[in-house]
DNA sequence: TGACACTACCTTGTATAATAAGGTAGTATG
DNA sequence: CATACTACCTTATTATACAAGGTAGTGTCA
């Protein structure tokens, strides 16, 4: 069927997505600090559908882990929000991912010649 | 512990890979016919580790998904392997997975200005 | 010929993590 | 004060990568 096609399409989306979550997060959290809805926003600006149970649960891997850091703050429409930034030890990480971002497009681009 | 980071980096650089893994074995595989341990020996030089207990099953869950076909082939140096093919269904994915790659890969360019 | 190495296949059990779905609570507005 | 909206978070399910271990064909050489 076509409709299997592309419900196998959008899983195959959604596995690349995955993999580079984590590390479009901490390079959205390094560019200005945010909060879990802005970050969801911003993915759906760029296509890339991420859901508050993916978020939420990341986020909270990610500061447990160290990497980042939160404070709350009062908003004048709503209720107040975590503000997330990242740590020294998030710097370094996103440095690493980055490396890796570099090594995987390579390889793929040499794939495809 | 440095030590920590050093783990936390291996498991994300393993994060980044799995998205991209079956993508890459399509291609692979769409320039040449190939079987399971060269497509693992072609991974390493390309410094992206995969191992057996991933790729097998995700060839049977491509082949049968319809996206791949089999044959068997004699070696002259051991015993017999499996020689994959993309399917036309499997051609069209790959198609589909090209621009999904392109898509995530110019959302990463962006997110990094 | 029989022991060992090598290549190639495959399976089982475990752990991680994305997602769907549903829930709580603060703020604004008519 | 009811409704809408925003923002937080949790639980149950499902998928799947990986470690570890297993089977079997072929080659080598003492």
């Amino acid at each position: 069927m076509d409709n299997d096609l592309k419900k196998n399409m959008e899983n195959a989306a959604a596995q690349m997505r995955k993999g580079v979550l984590e590390f479009a997060i901490l390079l959205i959290i390094s560019k200005k600090e945010t909060y879990a809805s802005e970050i969801i926003s911003s993915f759906k600006k760029a296509k890339l559908t991420v859901v508050e149970g993916t978020i939420y649960p990341l986020l909270s891997r990610l500061k447990s882990s160290g990497l980042l850091n939160y404070n709350w703050e009062e908003s004048k429409s709503g209720p107040p929000r975590k503000y997330y930034t990242l740590t020294k030890k998030g710097q370094q990480f996103l440095n690493a991912y980055s490396q890796q971002w570099q090594n995987i497009s390579d390889t793929i681009t040499n794939l495809k010649k």
